[in-house]
DNA sequence: TTTATTTTTGACAAAATTAGTCCAAAATAA
DNA sequence: TTATTTTGGACTAATTTTGTCAAAAATAAA
């Protein structure tokens, strides 16, 4: 399945679910939440957690990481959408991650 | 003054106080907190919110844009720098966000 | 049509997170 | 020393987030 990138974390899983022909019933149950909850996943109304979305790769066999990566590019991109500076406050952290990881390599080893 | 990158918000803040020998308790009150409050917001303990940020970028003779950068740049490092995927997460998220802003244009007014 | 099934929605309580204060201790300056 | 500033922990209040329930709405099957 080829992920666009636009897509929201809850329209990945939703089309996923439907192309597998799947009710919410059976994906819910896979999470152990009330098919109520996985509808305002698909929604964006609630948000997955990490344990989600291993499950959901598993389920529509996506690779873990990707499906992270469309849930947090979503958190990202509706907290700055309003803001008119967005795009200096993406590149700003970007340096800030960099920088942040520098410091916490210690000779080639990572500490948090 | 000129603004570091990878100064955290919190550090940005201290410097320009101490700058000027302003102790906490004077700047606590133009922002009506305790001393304490401001003390961890210097130490990225607490969170600025939109009021706090106007007082201390008009108290410092800064521009808000700037600071409302810095505190908004911090958030999202802190969020991603964990995240070995997090450059991508900035691009997606980028996509995203014209995504979403194109999507609230009609005939060139903005809707939200 | 009916009937069954799926999906959506709002209201709600529980859980989790965040904010701000108070106060005493620690640090610094006078 | 003494006064002042800064810090940190404990705590409560406020806010946000989560998940469920139950009923309504939408869709599919007989």
């Amino acid at each position: 399945m080829q992920i666009i990138q636009h897509e929201t974390f809850g329209e990945l899983i939703r089309h996923c679910r439907e192309e597998k022909n799947l009710p919410l019933r059976k994906v819910a149950a896979v999470l152990d939440v009330d098919t109520s909850t996985l509808s305002k996943m698909e929604k964006n109304l609630r948000h997955p957690n990490r344990e989600h979305i291993e499950k959901l790769a598993e389920l529509f066999g996506l690779n873990t990481e990707e499906l992270r990566l469309a849930f947090l590019s979503d958190r990202v991109a509706y907290q700055l959408a309003q803001e008119p500076i967005s795009e200096q406050v993406l590149r700003v952290a970007e340096e800030k991650i960099k920088y942040i990881r520098s410091k916490n390599i210690v000779q080639g080893v990572l500490e948090f």
